[in-house]
DNA sequence: TGTACATCAGTGAACGCGCGTTCACTGATGTAC
DNA sequence: TGTACATCAGTGAACGCGCGTTCACTGATGTAC
């Protein structure tokens, strides 16, 4: 085992990402220290070499997490055509693959309620990451139905967001793709252009 | 403090209520034993003689959070015309109260990612209030665009869920308040009946 | 009606465990001479 | 090139704290006689 900073890198590297997909499949409090040091084939103690605290880790972690879901969804929209970039990035969100996958899923589906009890200082940190996501996202939203992208990127993701969440929660795999068809279904019928008069 | 059995059912229940609260403000985490029956007036070990274990209270205390939101929901919904109810549930989910104020609010949207980590056991047993919690508001859900009421009550319920899930994350009471604005013109959109031809 | 007794809600100290953090130590790296 | 030394990633035991649970005990209730 070396010691240089190179490394260093891998080594920190590798703690993010194995703590960010923890971090989806069993939330903030689900990830020890302990634990995630095994894992990443460590001990306790060198922890506190990479990161200050464990919040410094979970932030990090986090951002990962949006880096990871943000690069999935953008790679496989601009496979598709413009228009329909958009139907993509809702058919891989919508799939029992990441119903089933939450560690590498979307954080906010994975995370947001406990997200939402973070105190200011750290919800302003996240909302950067979001935004970050949300930018990324921007160019493959639909430009119609509501008044701009911003605006259907919200819908969107909020629809999704919730969907994944509560399919979930459902113990019965065929319950839990049901979910998921009919939002997917509601989202095209609500941004299929109206008809022409 | 007397030791009768109408006393112990008083305080069982006055017991569910505040956790079913410190439930879903701080998460299934987040409610101690100790500080509970601190606030329930009581101390600790009294904890015992009204249920098996903390998972015990935590069921009873999400059974009374989905009663309390669809008791909620459905009062408002009843005092409306019968096309319009719907429209009264989404109004009250989506707003800023709603948001601000998760311990009397819907525990999908408090808790959804956390009882997606459940065990089988639990969630089936967390399906059974779900379901109700479904028959409660399904007869204000509106007939049409969907194929029936369940599947508008899925796509309904994913985007307020969602909505107030991600607005909650936000720092900026603004920027809360204009997703769930959003959310809402986008429901109330997508289910306005199509214009005649 | 009055008295002895069983029941049991509630008390609060104590226990055990997990977990985040600390710390003295190790040994490989890479630099200075 | 070779050698002494400083640095620092990583080790693993130990610490402290919070928290769920247990338990011997208290005293009010309500029942039996």
């Amino acid at each position: 085992m070396g010691h240089s900073q190179q490394d260093k890198r891998k080594t920190h590297e590798r703690i993010v990402e194995i703590a960010s997909k923890r971090l989806r499949e069993k939330g903030l409090e689900g990830v020890g220290v302990a634990d995630l040091m095994k894992e990443a084939g460590l001990t306790v103690g060198g922890f506190y070499k990479h990161f200050e605290n464990k919040d410094e880790l979970l932030l990090e972690s986090l951002n990962e997490a949006f880096r990871e879901m943000a690069e999935c969804l953008a790679r496989a929209a601009e496979e598709s055509r413009s228009e329909t970039a958009w139907k993509k990035v809702v058919k891989i969100y919508l799939s029992p693959e990441h119903c089933d996958h939450s560690e590498r899923g979307c954080p906010l589906a994975a995370l947001a309620p406990e997200l939402a009890r973070a105190d200011k200082t750290m919800k302003v940190r996240i909302l950067g990451e979001l935004t970050k996501y949300k930018d990324r996202m921007l160019p493959f939203m639909p430009g119609r139905r509501l008044a701009d992208r911003e605006r259907n990127f919200v819908v969107i993701f909020s629809t999704m967001v919730g969907a994944i969440s509560i399919a979930r929660i459902l113990p019965d795999p065929a319950a839990r793709a049901s979910v998921l068809a009919t939002a997917q279904d509601f989202l095209l019928l609500s941004f299929r252009p109206a008809p022409p008069k």
